[in-house]
DNA sequence: GAGCACTGC
């Protein structure tokens, strides 16, 4: 940054600035230290904290400044992210993820200890950094003293200055080499073939330089190696040398590492990846881009609270952001497999914000604790859809978060003491009277690791699948994924042969140990059901989502909706007559997830507030009662 | 009988 005086005369002037910066501006690097330079900001020893979107990105950021301010890393120069904490009393830079500064409002609601706050990547719109937007510019309001940055890449500055109250916008200037964009005259009918056309075009006749291509998943990045491949296996000896290597981030580590190996004289290296590569990590030497212009995006319907995976254009931003990847080290060029008049008329100009595709349970508990009662009013950049917040008040108060005014119970702020969603929190401590916390925080940790914890590659299927069975154990999936757990030890070596993710087990492990490091803050004791299942069964998944077995599927018992037990699930074939399902997710079928046998008279036991017994008389023939519970209204 | 982009506390 060249102007340096400047920014900071802005700053000493304004509360709140945009700043505008491509990535390579040096605003996440150089901005933070002039602060930490200048004593107007900083006669107080209270920190700068900077919060980026992703743990990576803060761990490195953070390495960096503290080595070219000649600072031992977390002392002066640390960082915070979940399950790590690099900082010191002696920390005045500390860079962190956007989900811990959000965390720390619950010990230190106006941020007392921070004189100035950035936050870094603000176009990204996680779900974090947007709920930070709204609470930071709360506390700003009676907080003089504190100095907001909000930092984004050149789009949407204008709706961040006017979010916050027209604060100005400082631009910096990027350093980045020019990219040149082509189109398709054309749309493209298969865009798998034409991404393999394109690569092989630019391997014949374009110079060197490696290239990147976008695809939406795993499948199609398999089937796109594959068909290259082959095709150059044909073509023999005609031409040059083409190293075909995917990445997506299920990929086991060792094979993601071999997109960083440098590409052999004489060849090119074809990278095809997924958005892992639009934002999370860069490949050096990425002078060519192909970008077929689609990504799977999550989407959820707060109707039925069910989550879907949907392929879809992406954004224009998103477009650009990929076309950006070829001009990191010369100029480069973009190759778009649609025409230029779709990128003008039919793709959205940003993505939808992730607040507004995600069941919102535990942010929901989170404003509440921080005694934020009126959600429908909450200053959100973008709000999420009305019937999202109500879902989620809804969901709180059968979990007993909430009561009938929508205020937070004593149960719901030991539930928003873990970072796990309320149903898990809320089984946590339930587990406590059915004497099976050990279990069920295991049960919990292995349930938030999203991704999936076997691993099934496509040439080892059988393998794969008989040793997915050899866990099986009577009761259900909750109590395999324990038996997962259990057995494996934390070995590499017994991972692999059983064919288990090992990043995934260690996510766990981490999870667990986070967890279980909170249960004396929430008073839960750690005890053992000692082998009987039935305490476990009792609380896991609780009760909230409960199904019944009706005509070749089930019914969900609130709201009567038609769903199915998921092929992958280890009640598939025995189809209990009720069951407890930790997610929905829509993808050919309406499917419940990670299920788990339960007795319908264990109901009227653990939450007899939330069920009748007349909800639970098992002639099927019957007419189901009406909806009960609590209206929107009266949540509100 | 399915098929899971990417993050994060």
């Amino acid at each position: 940054v060249d102007s340096g005086e400047d920014l900071l005369r802005a700053i000493t002037q304004h509360q709140i600035l945009v700043i505008e910066g491509e990535t390579g501006s040096g605003k996440t690097t150089q901005i933070p230290q002039y602060l930490m330079e200048d004593v107007r900001l900083h006669s107080r020893r209270n920190e700068i904290g900077c919060t980026q979107p992703r743990r990576v990105a803060a761990m490195s950021v953070a390495a960096r400044v503290a080595e070219e301010t000649g600072v031992k890393l977390g002392n002066e120069v640390g960082y915070s992210i979940r399950f790590e904490d690099c900082t010191s009393e002696r920390t005045v830079l500390k860079y962190m993820t956007d989900g811990m500064l959000l965390r720390e409002f619950l010990t230190e609601p106006d941020l007392a200890s921070y004189s100035v706050v950035i936050i870094d990547e603000a176009h990204e719109r996680t779900l974090h950094t947007d709920i930070l937007f709204g609470l930071i510019k709360d506390i700003a309001r009676f907080r003089s003293d504190l100095k907001v940055l909000v930092a984004s890449a050149t789009l949407d500055t204008e709706r961040f200055s006017c979010f916050f109250d027209d604060a100005p916008v400082f631009r910096i200037p990027g350093r980045r080499f020019p990219v040149d964009i082509f189109y398709t005259k054309a749309p493209e009918a298969d865009y798998l073939e034409a991404c393999v056309v394109s690569v092989l075009q630019i391997h014949v006749t374009q110079a060197p330089g490696d290239c990147l291509v976008f695809l939406t998943g795993q499948e199609e990045i398999e089937a796109c190696c594959e068909m290259l491949q082959e095709r150059c296996r044909r073509l023999g000896s005609k031409i040059a040398e083409l190293v075909v290597l995917p990445i997506y981030a299920n990929l086991p580590s060792d094979m993601q590492a071999k997109i960083f190996s440098p590409t052999p004289p004489g060849a090119r290296k074809v990278v095809v990846a997924t958005n892992i590569a639009e934002t999370s990590l860069t490949i050096d030497g990425i002078i060519y881009v192909i970008d077929p212009g689609f990504c799977k995006q999550k989407s959820y319907n707060a109707r039925t609270g069910m989550e879907s995976l949907i392929v879809t254009p992406c954004s224009r931003a998103s477009a650009n952001q990929r076309a950006g990847r070829a001009g990191r080290v010369a100029a480069g060029k973009c190759f778009r497999l649609y025409t230029a008049w779709a990128f003008k008329h039919e793709m959205e100009e940003t993505t939808i914000p992730e607040i507004q595709r995600t069941n919102l349970g535990n942010v929901v508990l989170l404003l509440k604790s921080l005694g934020i009662n009126d959600l429908i009013h909450f200053d959100f950049m973008d709000p999420p859809p009305h019937e999202t917040l109500v879902l989620a008040l809804e969901q709180l108060y059968a979990l007993g978060a909430l009561n009938h005014l929508g205020e937070l119970t004593k149960m719901g702020r030991r539930m928003a003491e873990l970072p796990v969603d309320p149903m898990l929190s809320k089984m946590i401590l339930a587990s406590e009277q059915y004497k099976c916390s050990e279990e069920v925080l295991t049960i919990a940790a292995m349930l938030s690791v999203n991704n999936s914890i076997f691993y099934r590659p496509k040439d080892k299927v059988v393998h794969a699948d008989n040793a997915r069975m050899n866990f099986t154990v009577p009761g259900g999936d909750h109590l395999v994924l324990l038996n997962v757990y259990n057995q494996s030890g934390f070995s590499t070596q017994w991972c692999y042969e059983n064919f288990i993710q090992f990043r995934s087990m260690r996510r766990a492990r981490d999870v667990r140990d986070q967890l279980e490091g909170l249960m004396e803050r929430i008073e839960v004791e750690v005890v053992s059901s000692l082998e009987d299942s039935v305490p476990i069964r009792k609380v896991t998944g609780y009760f909230y989502h409960t199904a019944r077995l009706s005509k070749g599927g089930y019914k969900t018992v609130k709201h009567q909706q038609t769903v199915y037990v998921h092929p992958n699930s280890s009640l598939f074939e025995e189809q209990p007559r009720w069951l407890i399902y930790h997610e929905l997710v829509f993808t050919t079928k309406e499917f419940m997830r990670q299920v788990i046998e339960i007795d319908s008279g264990w109901l009227l036991e653990v939450a007899p507030h939330y069920y009748k017994s007349k909800e639970l008389e098992d002639s099927s023939s019957k007419k189901m009662p009406r909806k009960q519970g609590k209206t929107k209204d009266e949540l509100g």
